[in-house]
DNA sequence: TGTTTATATTCAACAAGTTTAATATAGCAT
DNA sequence: ATGCTATATTAAACTTGTTGAATATAAACA
């Protein structure tokens, strides 16, 4: 259950919010290790409504359409420190890649279309190590903003960093291994 | 769509099969990428076979209880194929990691108590890493028996390892930021 | 004789996530 | 006027995954 408490950690943050502007902080923010729909994001807020974890508002507006604005609530909060401190630390038991299942029966494809797949992944390990130099970056300028928050925000892109120069280490040494059979 | 995917996967490695071996057989190699239950196995089983995917038929034992044994069958095989060469190469667009999340929002929770989660992780990358040089021993050791697809097996047992080693890397980093600060 | 283990499967309720599309307002450009 | 973009939300159908229990046979063991 983390999409409820992605947005429960963001409205924590930023104080009251409309659905429409969790949706685009959830993109910028969370997207690069939880994915959610607009429409999968206005439905949770509706459920954490009805559990009483957050409390919301209309708000008429002249020049745009009405909104609602959804606030934290006590038991919200004290829900995000709960599940805060819920122990779940999943490594090989809970972590899902379609992409490692592709490989594991790739022996059914084929050597070469599995080496053009790896040089492909390659790329993008490399391509998107690189956006998460730059993503620490903009981190760091925001730390006047969120000063409580930025170091541990910065931790999650520094964690992508290293995965992917993780990810170009095996795809060059996979595809090595390839090219090396006989 | 993977769970799917996986089990034929194995039935086409495997020859006929139940779900009950199926299960086994599934805990014991994609359980490290993709996890699933026991009763959604046989669902998924039952849904594929209307598909067209899978044959079954009953066989009667005497010495153990009535089992369903399902195969692969040539549209079976051909979606197989057509989902091992269909792109998806997901990298940062497609993993989900509530164990990051929770990084993301630690702010909330304080540096103490983050700190003893990531020497948690820590130990755990630790260890999960020796038990993937292990299976790479294993799946060494079948060569003979499936020549067709040790090679692909060990590579997903080495990004797993390697993946590991990454994580080392990083909690070790993330645990002397946060120790560093004032 | 009773208990546990392994084999083998089914069911039901629920939670979570995806896909697609519809609805509505208002500013801005062409 | 028309279409585009941004704002703002809702709805419905569907797939996927989780949880937990129930059912049944037979061997093994104590």
């Amino acid at each position: 259950m983390s999409l409820k408490h992605g947005l429960l950690g963001l409205l924590n943050c930023e104080g009251p919010t409309t659905g429409y502007d969790l949706d685009k902080f959830f993109k910028n923010s969370l997207a690069h290790f939880w994915q959610a729909k607009s429409s999968h994001i206005y439905r949770e807020l509706g459920k954490m409504e009805d559990e009483g974890w957050l409390t919301s508002e209309r708000v008429l507006q002249e020049e745009k359409p009405n909104k609602r604005v959804y606030s934290i609530t006590p038991l919200g909060k004290s829900e995000l420190l709960n599940w805060l401190s819920s122990p779940d630390i999943s490594l090989g038991g809970g972590a899902k890649s379609s992409f490692l299942m592709r490989i594991f029966f790739a022996g059914e494809a084929g050597k070469e279309q599995t080496i053009k797949l790896l040089k492909e992944y390659r790329e993008r390990a490399i391509a998107y190590g690189h956006e998460l130099i730059e993503v620490q970056n903009m981190i760091a300028a925001e730390a006047n903003i969120y000063p409580k928050h930025t170091t541990y925000w910065r931790l999650t892109a520094l964690h992508g960093e290293i995965s992917c120069k993780a990810a170009t280490e095996w795809s060059t040494k996979a595809i090595a291994i390839l090219e090396e059979e006989q």
